[in-house]
DNA sequence: GTGAAAGCGCTAACAA
DNA sequence: TTGTTAGCGCTTTCAC
């Protein structure tokens, strides 16, 4: 069952058997030939475990997510897994488990126990505990999506990414915009909303254009929050408030507040994720509205649902993401010294729910 | 850094450090806390290789999925988590990535190096060599998600399911009803497309109504795939045929053809998935038609978006049939020995999409 | 090109 | 209650 049969069957010693196997020079062909076929008719499967204790690598990474069920995180943890494979790198799962997860235990009890060789976060934010925390175990470490403090990252320019929404909309005429995003409970990076946001408020500014306060809506990066929000940003009579029954506390920082129809109805709304915009689509609807002649809506993200109802969005790759991310870790485990990784693409998907405005 | 300085600090040997560790019995409380606080002091973290090493227990066990960005997967990977996490083991991640991801050297290269104690298989076809292999570890084996020959599963009564559906449409009166089903290429277990089809079929047949062939439509699982599937099914002057564009080659098994107008428009659609039977509700929106006047449109699953949008469903928890799969995978490396699971529970969900027929 | 021997960090009898 | 002694299966000097 082990190396050591191997080394018996082929009258050879385990270190040659050793050495034939893993394809290291200075062992004869034949030598080589002979070792596999004996390890393949003996059905050898070399343990980790004891590599791993030997040699000090483990040959996996972690990945740490807030939840699973998420589009981007799931398409960036198959991009991350992409390059594992590739590298023969297995990939352990740490999932947060959301907002209710016991965090602490996780860190502690799991990702420190040497059993990864470094760790992709996922638009992860940590306090100081956990980071000294991790930074304690010295494992290469990356996070996409989203600036951690003290740490490399990959993800697209957030602000960038909301002045090109901005500006598409501006280009086609778009004064009066709207704009759906705030806080994701789920786990995403707290940064990037606000950056978004910021994206958003910095153009209309240097646009020149005014946002009513109301016009900044909670969509809680999910698609019923969108539904709640453009249903408050539409309808004078929306549903009343961006709140959705069941939704628990919604966060303060960017919610709408009062009735949106300050100075009448926006003509565009920009929601910061896909999923959101999918769900003002609905609602603008469910009013009675037509995309784009009465409303435009663009999101960002590149959802596939969006590419299936032709909502315009600023498309980043999640998956790509996945895979630099991975790449620029493997390199550190094998002693290249990290580098700053520029930041990830992201590009102006024109499709049916943007156009001129007719109002 | 390891257990020997705790011994050492403590004076103690390596044994006692590692029984206190460990909590085991015959130990004294002095004892123990003395270690455990040199332990915390020295920053100690134990490691699972020389763990694994020792016992045979790598406290992992591996999730194999076809793909992780499916609403499905990511749901069900989330309850695995959930139990691995609360028995302290770890969730290793094996992402086979749909029909390109060269399965083979993803199943000898890494799931079976013993890295995992256990097995938790999402709606895995195997064909025989992968499975002998697999079974050659010995280890605890589970499928979730449609039945797999030789193997324990987890999953609903897709047959049921599919009745529970169709007696509701029945229900409510509707005669004249559609099916979207169809191969998911990306790697649900082929079982359950059929069963649900079957279930279909039956439920029809003992009502004592005839489908045409041409109202069996595929939607391949997924929300393009119903989009193209309601067009063909609803529009005497659908899109032309089920597939869309950059699909590839679609599953002949089965494909709607020719007009669908054999009898008129179906006054209900029934669709094997809710990612399908949303497609068919922006189909049937796109074609003007009334939901639930003109149309009724069931799923199945429980998808979220379904929620928002008010989608009738037969829904089911995959998230609660991952936990089951985890603990049952855990029960028997535990030593306990393996039980049938029964069949997970899945519900009627009547929302807006289904009514009584008002052609 | 190959072998012998010494660990990697932990657990598990068996003693004491 | 605690210590001693062997390994677990592999890698890795250092010889040959």
């Amino acid at each position: 069952m082990g190396i050591q049969e191997i080394a018996t069957v082929t009258g050879l010693s385990k270190a040659t058997v050793s050495r034939a196997l893993r394809g290291l020079p200075s062992v004869a062909e034949t030598t080589v030939d002979h070792v596999r076929r004996v390890a393949d008719e003996l059905g050898y499967v070399p343990s980790s475990a004891a590599a791993g204790l030997a040699t000090g690598r483990q040959r996996a990474v972690g990945v740490v997510v807030p939840v699973i069920d998420r589009w981007f995180y799931a398409k960036a943890i198959g991009g991350v897994d992409v390059e594992l494979r590739r590298a023969g790198y297995d990939l352990v799962l740490y999932n947060l488990g959301g907002p209710g997860g016991d965090r602490d235990r996780a860190f502690r009890r799991s990702m420190l126990r040497h059993r990864v060789d470094a760790l992709v976060l996922l638009s992860l934010v940590l306090d100081e505990t956990e980071r000294s925390e991790l930074e304690l175990t010295r494992h290469p470490m990356i996070v996409i999506g989203g600036p951690a403090p003290g740490l490399r990252n990959v993800g697209v320019d957030d602000v960038a990414v909301a002045a090109t929404a901005v500006g598409h909309l501006l280009g086609l005429g778009h004064r009066r915009i709207a704009y759906v995003g705030g806080q994701d409970e789920a786990g995403m990076n707290v940064a990037v909303p606000y950056r978004r946001r910021d994206g958003f408020l910095g153009a209309m500014a240097a646009a020149g254009l005014h946002v009513p306060p109301s016009w900044l809506a909670d969509g809680r990066f999910s698609f019923a929050g969108g539904v709640a929000a453009g249903a408050m940003l539409l309808g004078g009579s929306g549903t009343g408030s961006a709140s959705v029954a069941g939704s628990g506390s919604a966060s303060g920082s960017a919610a709408g507040c009062g009735s949106a129809s300050v100075s009448g109805r926006p003509t565009a709304v920009f929601c910061a994720s896909d999923e959101m915009a999918l769900g003002v689509l609905l609602a603008a609807r469910r009013l009675g509205l037509r995309v784009p002649d009465d409303l435009s809506v663009i999101g960002i993200d590149g959802h596939e649902y969006g590419a299936a109802v032709g909502l315009t969005t600023v498309a980043q790759d999640p998956e790509a993401q996945g895979r630099v991310a991975a790449r620029a870790v493997l390199a550190e485990v094998d002693g290249a010294r990290p580098e700053a990784v520029p930041p990830a693409p992201a590009t102006l998907v024109v499709r049916g729910t943007t156009g001129v405005p007719r109002g």
